[in-house]
DNA sequence: GTCTATAATCAGATAGAC
DNA sequence: GTCTATCTGATTATAGAC
């Protein structure tokens, strides 16, 4: 329970949303913006409409207000792998859980674009990005295993290793790659369907007949 | 001549090279350690054996320091843009090429993990990196072409974008993923070895029957 | 819970002697 | 070219009134 509200009610003065809230959502903005390094809790206080004395109230130090966003991160990516569907062999189904976590990974992309600044301040940081790496990736070797089980993807077992570490590359890093080097600040509907299809794009060449019937009838339906 | 040396001849006091170049060697290495923003001037003097004060003799800002080393890693790049292969449909040619990059990805691999914090203190290196990464993609597309046109890979127009894409993202993110999601601290011939074997995948699937034989014959002598 | 001070620290940078 | 000493400014964090 890391992200627990004060025991006491919180307010909701503004927008209805409590002050520890907006902080965070405010802090959140800043740093993917700017960088943590590049915002200061004075600014993030600004931002937030309280003063910076007040800040201190909800977060003894900036690490911890760090460390509460990604708790959060950490708990969407629970509840995306939570989600019953990961057992399927179903393409749609893959399809679906590729596009939750890209959003996930576009909203807090900011964990992955400026991961040493944070490391340096709250070193545990790697040994957590380390075991959602991990824990995500289990299913989704899964995943492509069943594509292949039902005749999906034609690939041998050492293709499917080097497919699956270039997908999990692809997929984390498209979005700082869009950030960093074609200077993209707002993701766009558009950005997020350039990642699909460029993960996407590393299937392709593996995809059996069937497959590519059944994406063909799905295309039409569409 | 961002980079010349200054009018006076340097000192040569230790390991016979100048106070300047070992500044810049030192300064490299720690960047690369820890990231710029986490590493003082005062210990890159220290770790120099130099005085704090004297660095500014020769650094007027600690921003002026990071530029010389942008400087260098991009006459590096020039370096290997200027290698007379290019223009080669021979698969080998390629190979060079990509190995030659990937040491210098490699070197100067916090140009791109620690993107956001150099960003900050000198915005020009977002319109400098992205001019380097669009000299590099020309030419490594025109070879994908000679492929094409070679009979060695089978691809269409639509799909050799997307696989250049690819190819970009993994090509220099390989190593920010094996540092930050693998910790991998320091480059091992086996670490060049995965990365060159994952970009190599990602071209696998499209080769035609005719490569595959002269990959195998290459294979068998080597 | 929120504010107004203000403390404490530390990094980048400068002046001037040697 | 190199050092010692110092300044300046910014930033995290605290104390205590309201």
């Amino acid at each position: 329970m890391r992200d627990a509200e004060p025991a006491s009610k919180a307010k909701r003065a503004r927008h209805g949303v409590s002050t520890r809230d907006r902080l965070i959502a405010v802090a959140l903005k800043l740093f993917t913006e700017r960088g943590p390094d590049r915002v200061t809790t004075a600014q993030i206080a600004d931002a937030a409409g309280i003063n910076e004395g007040n800040l201190y109230y909800y977060f003894k130090t900036k690490q911890a207000l760090v460390l509460v966003i990604f708790d959060r991160f950490e708990a969407e990516v629970d509840r995306l792998l939570e989600s019953p569907r990961r057992d399927s062999a179903d393409p749609a189904a893959y399809a679906t859980f590729l596009r939750e976590w890209f959003e996930i990974v576009w909203s807090y992309r900011f964990l992955y674009r400026d991961f040493m600044s944070l490391l340096a301040t709250a070193p545990e940081l790697r040994r957590r990005i380390r075991a959602i790496s991990a824990r995500l990736r289990a299913p989704v070797k899964t995943l492509m295993g069943h594509m292949r089980a039902a005749g999906l993807i034609a690939i041998s077992d050492e293709e499917l290793d080097a497919l699956l570490a270039n997908v999990w590359i692809v997929s984390t890093y498209w979005v700082v790659y869009l950030d960093v080097q074609e200077g993209v600040r707002a993701l766009k509907k558009a950005h997020l369907e350039w990642g699909i299809k460029q993960v996407s794009s590393l299937f392709t060449p593996y995809l059996t007949p069937l497959a590519r019937e059944w994406l063909d009838a799905q295309a039409a339906t569409t």
